[in-house]
DNA sequence: TATCAATATAGATAAACATCGATATAGAAG
DNA sequence: CTTCTATATCGATGTTTATCTATATTGATA
């Protein structure tokens, strides 16, 4: 539990990744169109994007010619319900 | 602004540092009670403390022989604010 | 002022990370 | 089956990070 969050909450801690991830709840879907609007090369995306996907926080699928990329914002709700939780910890609350 | 929610995010995105801040909210606020509590040795938590309050998540304040340290609950909900925005970007709505 | 407890700093190290250019792979389509 | 486009992998590199031990600093107090 704190350990998956741990690990989104490092993917939302690089500026690129949180880019991207921007650009894919915006619909853009595809690494060939977000290229074009990041300041990294392909490889570099292609390395974020599957730390993304690996993590937990979007799927991969195929598509004819491309592999759309799809965010799953039920785990931005679990962070949410994540710092919700933690900014109510108190001294007599229980731990997370 | 974006800048700060990534510096944050990547505050949390260490499992000690969580623990840490966790241990801080339930009302420890000194590092030498923290210190028992923790699988690390003094100076890693002294470097985690500070880069926690730098990020700007606590203030440290020296109260007779100890430095307490008190977590800043409205950057949590700066975060959580920032989370439920991302969440609602889609196709037509401006960047974050 | 000498001592002690809490905290910080220095210096070292190993691992993780973000990035690149070059190249490989995979699948669609001619 | 060759070609083209999208994506992945390889190998290298410089940077950041988390951690340690040893030591310094700081402030309260005996």
């Amino acid at each position: 539990m704190k350990e998956e969050m741990t690990k989104y909450f490092k993917i939302l801690s690089d500026s690129n990744r949180l880019e991207i991830i921007e650009l894919l709840l915006k619909g853009e879907t595809c690494g060939c169109t977000l290229i074009d609007k990041l300041p990294i090369s392909q490889p570099t995306l292609s390395y974020h994007l599957k730390h993304i996907t690996e993590a937990g926080l979007a799927t991969a699928r195929r598509e004819g010619n491309w592999i759309k990329h799809y965010i799953d914002r039920t785990k931005i709700d679990d962070m949410i319900k994540f710092l919700e939780d933690l900014k109510n910890v108190s001294e007599d609350s229980c731990s997370l």
